[in-house]
DNA sequence: TGACAATAGTACTATATACAACTATTCTAT
DNA sequence: ATAGAATAGTTGTATATAGTACTATTGTCA
């Protein structure tokens, strides 16, 4: 079989582009946002009000991991825990207005990566790749659950 | 603009996928191996005999990280730090022998997660797929370099 | 209906990784 | 020939992230 090298070369790009991301946040004085929790946000902006488990799967961070962004972004007051009554294990993460002013710079910063990354890419052609994308990430959910 | 996840995709496949890779290897007993350390060898099996500057830039990690993890693969055997008369700032890494076990079960190991990140893929696709990520990374490397 | 399994979240702790500051060496431009 | 810039690597310290063990709640099936 011919050598693969998918997986090596997206975790160079997953630090590189990490490095890279957190040096632009910062040159936009956004300074209380770690890669972590901006995963976290940008899970929530699509869609909020669900529970821990889910934004785990979403984001694709531990649970532990969850517990202590969740905490810090609580405290900054970009979002609450709510308990709904009917089943008191949970808790609905959701987001509160705060959090607006950090959603319009973060997202900025985020057009400004997505330009850098498909440098030279036609449309068309980023449709294909992140379809691969997905094909991948589905392959490997498919497979934690197991 | 339409809203790209590359980015987004990107980073949740590398922290699962990573966690699974690190599943593996517990199962095939190779305990003594992380990530950093699996990508620094990965890289060097390629081509090895060279700078430590160099590896940085193919594992994309940072020079103290290499620093680190290159004392525990010296230790365990794995490597030899080699001092070159030309430039004495520079120190070679070159493999040692007492990789040669370990490379195979690593290799073992990577090939069953490749089978798992392209189930369903045909190999055109994974040719055009990896092409796209060569190029995406290279747009991040030039960034960098500037 | 109650014992035991499953699920949701948290806390403790360990590990992975990087940044910034440092030392040693080499390059460069006058 | 030498002062200052550049490069290679290391060390001290900070942060990101996860695994495992724990508590509380809910589901299930004899």
């Amino acid at each position: 079989m011919k050598l693969r090298q998918g997986g090596f070369i997206i975790s160079k790009i997953h630090q590189l582009s990490g490095r890279i991301f957190s040096r632009k946040l910062k040159d936009y004085n956004i300074n209380d946002i770690n890669p972590a929790q901006g995963r976290i946000l940008f899970a929530l902006w699509q869609k909020d009000n669900i529970p821990i488990q889910e934004l785990a799967k979403k984001t694709a961070l531990g649970k532990s991991t969850l517990t202590r962004m969740l905490d810090k972004l609580e405290e900054t007051g970009f979002l609450l825990r709510v308990f709904p009554n009917d089943d008191r294990r949970k808790i609905l993460i959701q987001l509160t207005e705060e959090n607006k002013k950090m959603k319009i710079a973060y997202e900025q910063v985020s057009v400004e990566m997505t330009k850098l990354y498909y440098k030279g890419f036609q449309d068309s052609e980023i449709d294909e790749f992140e379809k691969y994308l997905e094909r991948i990430f589905n392959n490997l959910k498919e497979h934690e659950a197991e």
